[in-house]
DNA sequence: ACTCTTGTTGATCGGATGATCTATAAAAAA
DNA sequence: TTTTTTATAGATCATCCGATCAACAAGAGT
């Protein structure tokens, strides 16, 4: 066999590093690996990635399993969990302006690559945490814009939670687009963002300041 | 129903089935399959599904990707091809029940499990066919759907080929809430897309007949 | 410099997977 | 019936994949 095979960069020598930063080292790389090939990428390509030995991943992870989890939380944690209740149901500010202020920072973390292809080969493999998120998403976000939106409705028509999936899957739609389906990206979402939640407020006879 | 359909079962009998009625049969079992496990799904699991030797499949199709290009085929086939973009463009209709017209019908078409899934799975797999079939959507459906919003639309507000996608994406998000993330299905899909597409048209100031 | 800890490698195992080949038997043709 | 055709089964190959293990070496402490 080939002796002095050297992988991409690293010229052999054998790095040590603290198990930490190497953990920490491997979980990023494995979330571009799998965001780009699918759950079912295997472990001697990622490994090959970081230009190291496909065992030492089985040293900081017992099964592939559990370096899934490992992508997952660090792919799902902290996208959902700052203050938005509370912003979303401050009666101080217009509606539009908090709808427009939640999507607006919501795209900028959701519309990236890694996460939307991860959540979508999570969902379809039925990932537990996709539908825990999917539920504390239902929880914290549109059941208080569906709440906010009915408190301030005018009008005959009151706003129903189907309502709301549609503002919502609208608007999620753009990410889907263009990281799943790889379709061009619109070139301003705040736009096309703002015109769906006007649209949305003025089907439900909102008319603030 | 189908009872067609026997597990592992007959292992004696060895039924002879004329070549085209075999590989139909193959390709619509590979259809359910792939729509459920994902592409990645191995031919000795749908082999066995089918109650057939996994060697068989390779008598009517060289290869895996040759088996998957016929269930693309199958599952994309038939699912644009109507005569919608002339229906759409019939102005002695409103656009509203062109548009109520459409999407109640092709939901019916795409809101079912094995297509989402599968388009879904081939869209994150970058297939071809997936390109080509959003491609021809924008074609035949989304810009005479613009055109003919544009044409009746009053107001200052003029609609964009992104109003066109979020319409179309909020109502494609309930087929991918119920079937992808496995969500509860609304109770009645037409009132949640005449929602939609009343909102839309309200933005635009089309009030017709 | 020397020892000790442990991060890292390389070789390997058992099983799974796509694909191939040959023998068999079911249906059609004679 | 007998013969012919070919759909199907069964065994098998080459490769890949997750996982294991003994041996090596990089860095910290002394």
């Amino acid at each position: 066999m080939d002796i002095a095979t050297e992988r991409d960069g690293d010229a052999g020598t054998r790095r040590r590093l603290p198990p930490q930063e190497r953990r920490e080292q491997i979980v990023n790389e494995a979330v571009r690996f799998f965001a780009e090939v699918g759950l079912e990428g295997n472990t001697r390509q990622l490994a090959k990635r970081l230009g190291v030995t496909q065992s030492l991943l089985f040293k900081y992870f017992a099964t592939k399993e559990d370096l899934l989890e490992a992508v997952y939380e660090k792919v799902y944690l902290g996208r959902l969990s700052s203050d938005w209740p509370d912003r979303l149901t401050d009666r101080s500010v217009p509606l539009r302006t908090r709808l427009l202020a939640f999507y607006t920072e919501y795209s900028r973390l959701i519309f990236e690559h890694d996460w939307m292809r991860i959540f979508m080969f999570s969902g379809l493999a039925g990932a537990a945490l996709n539908h825990r998120y999917l539920e504390h998403l239902g929880d914290v976000i549109l059941e208080p814009v569906l709440a906010e939106t009915a408190a301030v409705a005018s009008g005959t028509r009151q706003p129903s939670m189907e309502d709301i999936w549609n503002l919502h899957g609208g608007i999620v739609y753009i990410g889907i687009r263009t990281h799943i389906y790889g379709l061009p990206a619109p070139e301003h979402p705040e736009e096309v963002i703002a015109s769906a939640i006007d649209k949305y407020l003025a089907y439900f006879g909102v008319s603030e300041i």
